[in-house]
RNA sequence: GCCGGCUUAGCACAGUUGGUAGUGCACCUGAUUUGUAAUCAGGGGGUCGGGGGUUCGAAUCCCUCAGCCGGCACCA
């Protein structure tokens, strides 16, 4: 006599098990239309399932989100009806649920066309309108293999193999097509309406690179036409924002052939790169950092050393002279130690930390190349802080606060946290790593952050915590991390002399708040879509006259603001204001200053912004006054306020 | 590095079945002296990513290399 209690506390008493749709039936005929799955006990099933005893029950509807996940990986297995049907010899391998849609994963003896994917879509939307019921069976074992052996299935079989215990698996019924399936999934097709196949890819077997590629075809869904839209406009928008397009729209760097993975910075896009160093030097000044600076190429003897050598000299830019080798730095921790190995250190002296602006070069592979958020050429805001085991800790608590304090002055509030353990291969024995663990977890946690863990994918060094930003399209990428290193200093022979007179080594926490100057730049691209606040725009204002006449006014107004630290430029072109305004304003000027003969009469200007409000007549004084106001406090008070 | 796609003027793009390159913006010149997102008129500019091949003839077809884009793998 299962007793059924609804999200509303009400309960539904049924004489004998009870499957989810029949309780939404009972419920009313609009919620069984609807009906998606049920959540039982918090645990999703599918519509069919039966219920034998007393429980909670949700209905799922596409509403939910898990209502959508689930029409999400209802379309995967549609998708694998149509490609069956159009291409019977493919193997489908595994379709699963990712944000925003779904994929799968194909074996197949030639690669798909972009003509494919469109009829494979056509079929999917054909499918779709005959309104089939999708059927499940929970089918035992030696069934299953039987029905994908006879099917050509071979990677279902194998992916079987790794399930020994599993005596029965769910197959999920699309009218011929059969997909094995934890699930649940719809019951009907007519939940599957808008989507779109949107990417064609290659994939490893089981992600290992040393297994056969895979065909991947990826696709977008949502609960219904609206939402798709919505996406895909979305999707638009965000392209827009691209730092690479805004890049060369705003005249702040590009890239060429000759030099794969390497900036040419402009005038522009180097005023934005030296602002956001000088601000972390001067971090660094007022947290007890000691700006350095260390060679280029160092020779291999010390990357041996340093563990560098065997782990990454493929990746490691060469270079021979005098029958030496040398690699160009591709980090700046072996450099670091050398700074600190030099003169006798005390305890007293610790913690100590060592920051550089260090440019390291890495050959990147070429498909990893993106821009400037992987370059094979980049600068660190990378610093190393030499202390106690005692102090890691603190040391990680304090620079978890800095690196929220940086974060926030350029406005990102969305970061995630990553606690990457250790790898396969490492060196340093277990107990060193489940101290650096723990402590890199107690300084999250006494901060309260919702960080995650990685298992194995920690340096070969040391475990770290990963702080990634999202670019416009929503792909995440680490900008600041935080490694604690039992040992590099002790292979490097770092000492300092211990309160009871013992040498001793000490621990070495690597860290960086922006990562790589260049890619912490392609986001912050992103993020203001080249509309910079004022305190980081390469120009901050622009004077514009309005006829020769205010020619001269014009340069001695722009003159004095200059004169004020502000980046301020004229422009004297015989053109139209309107002409000079709608230029200015693409070129995401924060403020445009216009001086025609009423302004050159009572020494003002008229400030107008880049999103067009007009502030009216100011004197230049109160608006250099403003203006200094906003770029000191970053953006935090605005001149329109 | 792997899979797929792409590469035409400074930028964004067109270019039908192979017949020898176009549009818009930008640029240059002239006129215009203008009040808050495009003043008008004229002009110049491309070994069609590099190399090789097929052909009477290649931006168009084939091979190859490079770079870029989207994924995958990698990321000290």
């Amino acid at each position: 006599m299962p007793v059924i209690t609804l999200p509303d506390g009400s309960q539904r008493t049924y004489s004998e098990a009870v499957t989810t749709a029949k309780v939404a039936a009972d419920i009313g005929p609009g919620l069984a239309k609807a009906a998606v799955a049920g959540k039982v006990d918090g645990k999703l099933v599918d519509l069919s399932d039966t219920i034998d005893r007393d429980a909670s029950l949700q209905i799922i509807t596409p509403k939910d989100h898990e209502g959508l996940e689930i029409i999400r990986h209802s379309f995967a297995h549609l998708m694998g009806h149509a490609i069956k049907q159009l291409y019977p010899s493919a193997k489908m391998v595994i379709g699963p649920v990712i944000e925003d849609g779904f994929y799968y994963d194909i074996a197949y003896e030639r690669p798909f066309t972009p003509d494919d994917i469109e009829a494979i879509e056509t079929r999917m939307r054909e499918l779709i309108a005959k309104d089939y019921d999708v059927i499940k069976r929970m089918t035992p074992r030696a069934e299953v293999i039987e029905t994908f052996k006879q099917r050509g299935e071979d990677y279902k079989l194998r992916l079987i193999e790794d399930m020994p215990d599993e005596k029965a698996m769910g197959l999920y019924h699309h009218e011929e097509y059969v997909d094995m399936c934890r699930g649940p999934h719809v019951p009907n097709t007519r939940f599957l309406r808008a989507f779109k196949l949107t990417k064609l890819a290659g994939a490893y077997w089981r992600g290992d690179s040393r297994n056969e590629m895979l065909q991947r075809i990826y696709g977008t869904a949502w609960a219904d036409e609206k939402s798709l839209k919505a996406y895909l406009t979305r999707i638009e928008e965000a392209d827009k924002r691209d730092h690479r397009k805004v890049g060369r729209a705003l005249d702040l760097f590009h890239m060429q052939e000759e030099a794969p993975g390497m900036v040419f910075w402009h005038e522009k896009g180097w005023r934005l790169y030296q602002t956001i160093t000088q601000y972390m030097s001067e971090i660094w000044r007022k947290n007890g950092y000691r700006e350095i600076r260390t060679p280029q190429l160092v020779d291999r003897s010390l990357w041996e050393k340093s563990g560098h050598w065997a782990n990454f000299h493929e990746d490691m830019f060469i270079t021979e002279s005098e029958k030496r080798t040398f690699a160009v730095k591709p980090m700046n921790c072996p450099c670091h130690i050398q700074v600190f190995n030099q003169g006798v250190k005390s305890y007293r002296d610790l913690p100590l930390r060592l920051a550089e602006f260090g440019s390291c070069h890495r050959n990147e592979a070429s498909g990893a190349l993106h821009g400037l958020m992987r370059v094979r050429s980049f600068v660190q805001d990378d610093a190393h802080i030499f202390c106690l085991e005692d102090q890691i800790e603190g040391e990680a608590t304090t620079f978890i606060d800095l690196l929220h304090q940086v974060y926030d002055d350029f406005g990102f509030k969305e970061i995630s946290y990553k606690l990457a353990t250790r790898p396969k291969d490492r060196i340093g024995a277990d107990e060193v790593w489940d101290k650096a663990e723990k402590a890199l977890a107690l300084a999250m946690d006494s901060r309260k952050l919702p960080w995650q863990e990685k298992p194995g994918e920690g340096a070969f060094y040391g475990p770290k915590i990963e702080f990634t930003l999202k670019d416009s399209i929503g792909r995440l990428w680490q900008c600041g991390t935080l490694q604690v290193d039992f040992s590099m200093p002790g292979r490097l022979d770092a000492q300092y002399v211990a309160q009871d007179g013992s040498k001793q080594v000490p621990v070495m926490l690597h860290r960086a708040i922006f990562g790589s100057l260049e890619r912490f730049l392609g986001i912050l691209i992103e993020e203001h879509a080249g509309a910079f606040p004022t305190w980081l725009a390469p120009v901050q204002a622009v004077v514009l006259n309005i006829t020769d006449k205010q020619a001269d006014y014009v340069l001695e107004v722009t003159e004095t603001l200059k004169n004020q630290g502000l980046r301020v430029e004229s422009d004297l072109r015989n053109e139209k204001v309107g002409f000079k305004i709608r230029e200015h304003t693409l070129q995401r000027v924060p403020y445009l200053l216009v001086a025609g003969d009423r302004e050159a009469g009572s020494h003002s200007l008229a400030v107008r912004t880049r999103s067009g409000k007009d502030l009216g007549a100011m004197s230049v004084e109160t608006l250099a006054e403003k203006l200094a106001r906003e770029v000191a406090s970053r953006g935090r008070t605005i001149l329109e306020v």
